[in-house]
DNA sequence: TCCCAAAATTAGTCGACGCTAATTATGGGA
DNA sequence: TCCCATAATTAGCGTCGACTAATTTTGGGA
């Protein structure tokens, strides 16, 4: 009765595709082209293409000029790659001496190539961690995810304490400066200080008081304490 | 004043190619066109093909109707595979429960997504190993191979007794037959009777007394006492 | 309402790498 | 020496997925 069978293999390029519109489709609605092209470093037309043969193989509905919304396949299909990655990440950081700003980029390429056995033998080994080592949560082998809710930092108003959730800067050198003040999911943070204007903010990390611009204050998103 | 800095990277079918015309090339000379069509099961005109265009590239030298050779450099390349290979299938066993007939497949994908730097973070994980589950010798990052000389266990004489070495069967079926019946690299074996007409062998393993086919012993390669 | 810049799509290429069918070279008997 | 089976190559084609240039659609001012 297993409905998920013969689904011939997904080529690189086709998963690439799934995820960046899957990650679009959770900031706002229909995926445009543009953006698309973007995430992916493409040409437009190339992504036009694509679209057009994913919407064809059913992985994906587009309105022509409006955007492009994952079918429920698409969706279980990017939703395994999104595992795939978090999981190379988790692991990688915990057994083989990588560093969070560096693990992407491999998991990227790696992603591709492991088998849902090792991917599954790589979580089991780590306990099934729940989130990523940037904080992202981890779909299910099901393809259920925990949306977590969470708000940037740069949102939070002076004078309250939250705790890093997520982290959502992918630049490794904004991840090391980040990593090196304590900035990380976990942390607990009180802002003190805010300037208008998306001015920067100051403030307590580690006992330690900070002023971060508030470009990387918008790649921190915080809850209210305890995890969720 | 390094010489292997911007090799533009080669594809997956450029690392494959390579690869087993390395592996032609360890039994006999000039790998000739239907043998690697065979080893890839391609045809004879996509292996004539994509041979121009290695040759093109430098990574080989083809003589028309006579055969293939690596050069320098497409011998680097493919040692290069090897070791990713030989250290991914070390990995997969010592980390993460793999059995030794599994570990081929899942090599065959990883090892043109990993990194040299994962590569080597993996073998120093497991201590630099220089033998794959098989006992196939692990060449070492600058391109280095020890070539193991091993005699098949079809060709040793009754009454001798040798040490497994190395295990050149690909199929998971016979290697979990092989593993079931103790003949692993590192295992002693003793040859008691062996018939005429490649007949069956008969042999002492592990105190226990087997019978085996005559191609399965072609593919246990051995030698005398201690290891190389 | 009209117009136009931005976004998207279509048209037409290209390279990598497969394939089949047709052709050519090679080398071992008779 | 000639002939022919086998091996190899060439010819011609298809698909995937990228590109640039040209065209079309869209939606927001004036």
């Amino acid at each position: 009765m297993s409905a998920a069978i013969t689904h011939e293999p997904l080529t690189r390029s086709v998963e690439d595709y799934l995820k960046v519109i899957y990650n679009l489709s959770l900031e706002g609605r229909a995926a445009a082209t543009s953006d698309i092209a973007h995430r992916l470093e493409l040409s437009a037309p190339s992504v036009s293409g694509m679209v057009k043969r994913l919407s064809e193989q059913g992985l994906l509905e587009h309105v022509p000029y409006k955007g492009v919304q994952l079918t429920v396949e698409g969706r279980r299909a990017a939703l395994r790659m999104i595992r795939r990655h978090r999981i190379l990440e988790c692991y990688l950081v915990a057994r083989l001496g990588y560093t969070w700003d560096a693990v992407h980029e491999e998991a990227e390429r790696l992603e591709h190539a492991v088998s849902d056995g090792l991917v599954e033998r790589m979580a089991e080994a780590l306990g099934n961690p729940e989130a990523d080592p940037h904080g992202e949560p981890i779909p299910t082998a099901e393809g259920w995810v925990e949306e977590v809710q969470a708000t940037p930092l740069a949102e939070i108003p002076a004078g309250e304490t939250v705790e890093v959730r997520r982290v959502t800067a992918g630049d490794p050198d904004r991840l090391r400066y980040l990593a090196s003040v304590g900035l990380q999911p976990g942390a607990t943070v009180t802002v003190i200080e805010r300037q208008p204007f998306s001015g920067p903010i100051t403030l307590r990390v580690a006992e330690q008081e900070r002023v971060i611009g508030h470009e990387l204050a918008e790649s921190l998103l915080c809850g209210r304490g305890h995890q969720a």
